[in-house]
DNA sequence: AAGACGGGGTT
DNA sequence: AACCCAGTCTT
């Protein structure tokens, strides 16, 4: 591959983002755990206002877990916010308040594996450790060539291998994100714009014209379906809320609901245990889709009579814009508002 | 090695 | 509707 031919390239054309920046290793660190899974167009507004709210890892150490999770609610994967907030506590008690500067410190934290480790290390530091994401498998194995399934570790340890070969003979801030930016720009999944790549001459699958055939991905498996009852319980200035524990959606509030696929059989079971739902009324249905799942609701709005379950939260209908839910339950809340 | 874990953009 | 994305952790 033509390193300067692709270093050129990224200065010409690299989008002007905000973690862009700065090479501060605490905010490369947070918009590399945002950007986990999740669009650059996507992670920008929340990186605007979570920097501006948690600028140094102490603020971040300090905060209150709820709030960083209502500062990225509706990013996904809440599980990498948990882990950020444990390490800015660790980076505080542990380091000094100092940001840990080699590889094997980083990959000790919380949420920080070989990806965003390298990351750090070449974007912040410059130092040349190679960082394979989604963008450098695509755009490795159609340059090379390289087949076999690349959900597949082995597969991805060939691409791994190149990657920290090139980057070797590199500029490492420059590298890691040029080979980013050309898989988003220019290397996309799909209709790659071969004829404006700066790689096109060394380019195995454009050669070939194999860039659709490359990289081979296995197909995933169809997601497991859940029909819900959902409930909207109120009183007269709150709502009943459920926090969520670690399994999905960890530390998030929903409004809870049960696995059914009628009202009277949740009004049964919550009998059983001396709670009494008053007169539930049917709302509508939601369908949510997950990448793993996908729910379907059935919505109720009703009241309670004697006592709440242990595990429901009263929440003050004026607090509820601070309580972090997931998009499946803002949903919810946007059929329980336009049927007040 | 395989499965769990969200949500949105693109085609 | 299918596929993908600046992955990590657990089993």
């Amino acid at each position: 591959m033509d390193i300067h031919a692709l270093e050129t390239w990224y200065k010409k054309n690299k989008r002007d983002l905000p973690f862009r920046k700065t090479h501060d290793p605490y905010r490369i660190w947070i918009s590399e755990i945002m950007l986990q899974q999740t669009q650059v167009d996507t992670v920008i507004p929340y990186y605007e206002s979570f920097i501006k709210r948690f600028p140094h890892v102490s603020d971040l150490a300090k905060a209150d877990q709820e709030q960083v999770l209502k500062m990225i609610e509706g990013l996904g994967y809440y599980r990498r916010f948990r882990y950020m907030k444990k390490t800015a506590e660790i980076i505080m008690s542990d380091h000094n308040g100092h940001f840990p500067k080699t590889y094997k410190d980083l990959l000790e934290l919380p949420g920080i594996g070989t990806y965003t480790a390298s990351a750090i290390m070449s974007i912040a530091y410059n130092e040349p450790y190679a960082a394979t994401d989604g963008n450098v498998i695509r755009v490795f194995s159609r340059e090379e060539g390289i087949e076999g399934d690349m959900r597949k570790a082995k597969n991805k340890r060939k691409i791994q291998s190149v990657n920290q070969s090139l980057i070797e003979q590199a500029e490492p801030t420059i590298y890691t994100q040029a080979m980013m930016e050309i898989g988003a720009l220019i290397c996309t999944p799909k209709n790659p714009a071969c004829e404006t790549c700066p790689l096109n001459g060394t380019c195995f699958a454009y050669q070939h014209d194999a860039q659709m055939d490359l990289p081979d991905l296995s197909k995933r498996k169809p997601q497991k379906q859940t029909h819900y009852m959902t409930l909207i319980v109120e009183d007269e200035d709150h709502l009943f809320l459920r926090k969520q524990d670690e399994a999905m959606l960890g530390g998030l509030y929903l409004c809870p609901q049960y696995e059914a696929t009628d009202i009277e059989t949740v009004i049964q079971q919550l009998r059983q245990k001396d709670i009494f739902l008053k007169d539930p009324r049917f709302l509508g249905k939601e369908k949510h889709v997950f990448s793993h799942r996908i729910w379907h609701m059935l919505v109720y709005k009703t009241r309670l009579t004697g006592e709440k379950p242990d595990d429901w939260t009263r929440v003050n209908k004026k607090k509820l814009k601070d309580v972090p839910m997931p998009v499946a339950h803002q949903k919810i809340m946007t059929l329980f508002k336009a049927n007040r």
